[in-house]
DNA sequence: TTCTGTGTATGGCTGTCATCACACACCCGT
DNA sequence: ACGGGTGTGTGATGACAGCCATACACAGAA
């Protein structure tokens, strides 16, 4: 039903909260985790684990479902759409490129030696396998608001 | 004088545009490339060049003052700051982190393996520093707005 | 003075988010 | 059947931020 997910949000970006709850979903979606027919969280219950306010959720969802990615069924919850397409391998290649990126142009302006960079990389992804791990425990939806 | 700078507005990130120029001109200075007394691109030249609103470079340009990083001289132009202080290697390392954690939460949830998003921010890097090179050429200012 | 570069100031449209009050669907005890 | 409690999504309103368009003010050279 409720596969363990795994949203963070984070407020200093920039990034509008409703958008990077939109991504995050699509990224579920895009890589199996998340499938057609799964029940996501309520509009309340992610607004609460999240520390937003509902409205905030109910815009991402509300754009999910133009999206055709979710359905809102009035009373009983969310879910994703039966017909929810996962993105193509291309699609996902732009969007993991588009932080990559971001990610070199910041590091070239700082002037950070490519070495330094690939090793943080290394290290924040593996900092996210354990969290996965760890989170075998009977928490639905965690969330980090700040930093690690 | 004016360093050749690389300056890069990703519109469709969500991130605001002022706040974008701000981080990359904070980078700039950090790494050494902006150093106190050089001269930084005019509001209206960088606004051309960025295809914003003078406005918006407006905005950037005065919250970097307020920051001490730069100053704005009525009629001559906007300068690094005498006393600008470039980030501390912590501080560095901060801002790099935010960036390679993003890309890894995002990675994870498309559940790219891990080797795949090293290569991709390699190429990325590599992309990089190809430009660095093809930039010797009698442009102040380099702007890529939308994707390579 | 006049021209041309520079920074400055104001108003308006749009997007983002919070607050608060409302409406529908289910379940359970009566 | 009924009726209420609890969960669900919905809608109206207001405050504030981002961005743009436009007109104004200063500095230096011709």
């Amino acid at each position: 039903m409720s596969p363990k997910l795994h949203l963070q949000i984070d407020e200093r970006s920039g990034v509008p909260v409703y958008r990077q709850m939109m991504d995050q979903f699509k990224y579920y979606v895009a890589g199996g985790t998340l499938r057609p027919g799964d029940q996501i969280p309520s509009i309340r219950e992610l607004a609460a684990a999240l520390s937003v306010n509902p409205t905030t959720v109910v815009k991402a969802y509300t754009e999910l479902e133009r999206a055709g990615l979710i359905e809102k069924r009035h009373g009983k919850g969310a879910f994703v759409a039966p017909n929810a397409q996962a993105l193509t391998a291309a699609e996902q290649d732009v969007a993991l490129r588009r932080s990559a990126k971001q990610l070199a142009v910041e590091a070239t302006q700082l002037q950070v030696p490519s070495p330094k960079v690939i090793s943080v990389v290394r290290e924040e992804l593996g900092a996210l396998y354990v969290d996965r791990t760890v989170e075998d425990l009977p928490v639905k939806f965690a969330v980090v608001s700040g930093d690690s």
